[in-house]
DNA sequence: TCTGGGGTCCTAGGACCC
DNA sequence: TCTGGGGTCCTAGGACCC
């Protein structure tokens, strides 16, 4: 039988191991990367884990325990981390023809044709990426991709593995199995669980052995696909080859809620700005804009959500033409609420949808100014790959910016900014 | 009085992931 | 005081058509 064995390398703490490669000070010690806005926790040290802090907690929660055990905690710091997930990235792909980068910290790698030397290959392949880049990782191994990722919590969790879990061999399989809740399995979450648990499925191996039927039932089509991946049966490919993305967004919660319709014209100008230039990165187009503003669902206060979603005709990237739909749905949607003012409005986004390849995009009429748009498009994206980020903006991003996020505890951009490359003397 | 059936397309919303 | 951002996929249900 033809054995093809798919690894998942994921990196521990990935957040935390980039900012404890340019500090050692923060190796032994707990250490917490804050989500955008300082609001809450995103990646935790082992031991911040021990200590208590919860993903996702929000970190005016546990800000006792950060003074009283000296957590050190960081806004997170993402030009950092996506150049250190590229040299990771890099390195894996050098182990197997066939690769595919699953997120910011993990890769599917293919081990089919390694035979006996496989788990040789994949400890080779942790000793490399902790060498050159530095950054330690957990390598779990399966016949599908449920299986290997399965494999890897297990890596993570229990420290006999030493770092890598092999759950090739059906015996080694279903031992793990039957000891492992079902909510730890990929694509399994609360509501499935739930539903999994009303009808006595409570461990992997449960599930594994339920009837596909019954589980296309509790859940869908992704269900039945679960099932059969934790049976061994490959229905989730390694895809090599990037998908074209179908809508990307760019949305923020701002520093300070917004109360003016200025101030949120100033928030929604800026993301709309950066959402052409992800656009013309991509060499891709957008059909239809959704602009949104919402108030903090959080703190109890008079709540309301607004939601305009506009046709671009022709589709577009230009940062004109983006910038202005948004303008014009913030003020619709402003005067569209008869009680608009008195609300503080926390977040602010603008959606894309139905993109399509720059060059598929049907030529408009009015080809003239469309053509204005791209080239103005093009010098601003010059200017600013020159002399950095926002050196130009529209004139409607305003120059108070208090929509701004919170980054009040950002590490320096060691590897992607000249003024904060790390100085290091010899003498 | 009697009032079809079946197909496609689109959208909103749910669930999940990192 | 204080709770992220950016994606994917699936389904149900309405609109529309013949």
């Amino acid at each position: 039988m033809d054995i093809r064995p798919i690894a998942l390398i994921d990196c521990n703490n990935f957040y935390v191991s980039c900012e404890r490669l340019f500090d050692p000070r923060l190796r032994s010690i707990p250490v917490v990367v804050l989500s955008n806005n300082d609001g809450c926790a995103i990646s935790r040290s082992a031991e911040a884990k021990a200590l208590g802090v919860k993903m996702g907690e929000p970190a005016h929660h546990f800000r006792d325990k950060t003074k009283a055990h000296g957590i050190r905690v960081f806004s997170s710091n993402y030009s950092l981390y996506g150049d250190i997930s590229r040299r990771v990235s890099s390195t894996i792909a050098e182990f197997s023809p066939l690769s595919e980068i699953y997120s910011i910290d993990e890769t599917f790698v293919d081990l089919s044709g390694f035979g006996g030397r496989m788990l040789d290959h994949a400890a080779e392949m942790r000793a490399t990426v902790l060498r050159s880049v530095g950054i330690p990782t957990c390598v779990g191994i399966g016949p599908s991709k449920t299986m290997a990722k399965l494999a890897n919590h297990l890596a993570k969790q229990n420290p006999m593995f030493g770092g890598i879990c092999d759950l090739m061999d059906a015996t080694m399989a279903d031992y793990c199995m039957r000891r492992t809740d079902v909510s730890e399995v990929w694509g399994v979450g609360r509501q499935t669980t739930a539903r999994l648990r009303d009808v006595g499925i409570a461990t992997v191996a449960q599930l594994r052995d339920m009837p596909l039927p019954l589980a296309r039932n509790v859940g869908t089509v992704v269900l039945e696909r679960i099932v059969s991946e934790l049976r061994g049966v490959r229905c989730i490919d390694i895809q090599d080859v990037e998908p074209r993305r179908k809508g990307m967004a760019v949305t923020r919660s701002a520093g300070t809620p917004m109360t003016s319709l200025d101030d949120l014209q100033q928030a929604l100008s800026s993301h709309a700005t950066r959402a052409a230039q992800k656009l013309r990165n991509h060499g891709l187009v957008a059909s239809h804009v959704t602009t949104f503003f919402h108030t903090n669902p959080h703190n109890g206060s008079r709540q309301n959500s607004v939601s305009r979603t506009a046709r671009l005709s022709p589709p577009s990237n230009s940062t004109f033409a983006l910038v202005q739909a948004v303008l014009r749905a913030a003020e619709r949607g402003w005067s569209g609420d008869p009680s608009g003012n008195g609300f503080a409005y926390l977040k602010a986004g603008v959606v894309l949808d139905d993109l399509i390849p720059e060059e598929a995009a049907p030529a408009d009429l009015f080809a003239f100014e469309q053509d204005t748009g791209k080239k103005l498009s093009a010098a601003m994206d010059a200017v600013n790959d020159r002399f950095g980020k926002k050196a130009v903006v529209l004139g409607s991003e305003g120059f108070m910016r208090s929509f701004e996020t919170r980054a009040d505890m950002r590490s320096p951009r060691y590897t992607t900014r000249m003024a904060d490359l790390p100085v290091v003397s010899a003498r």
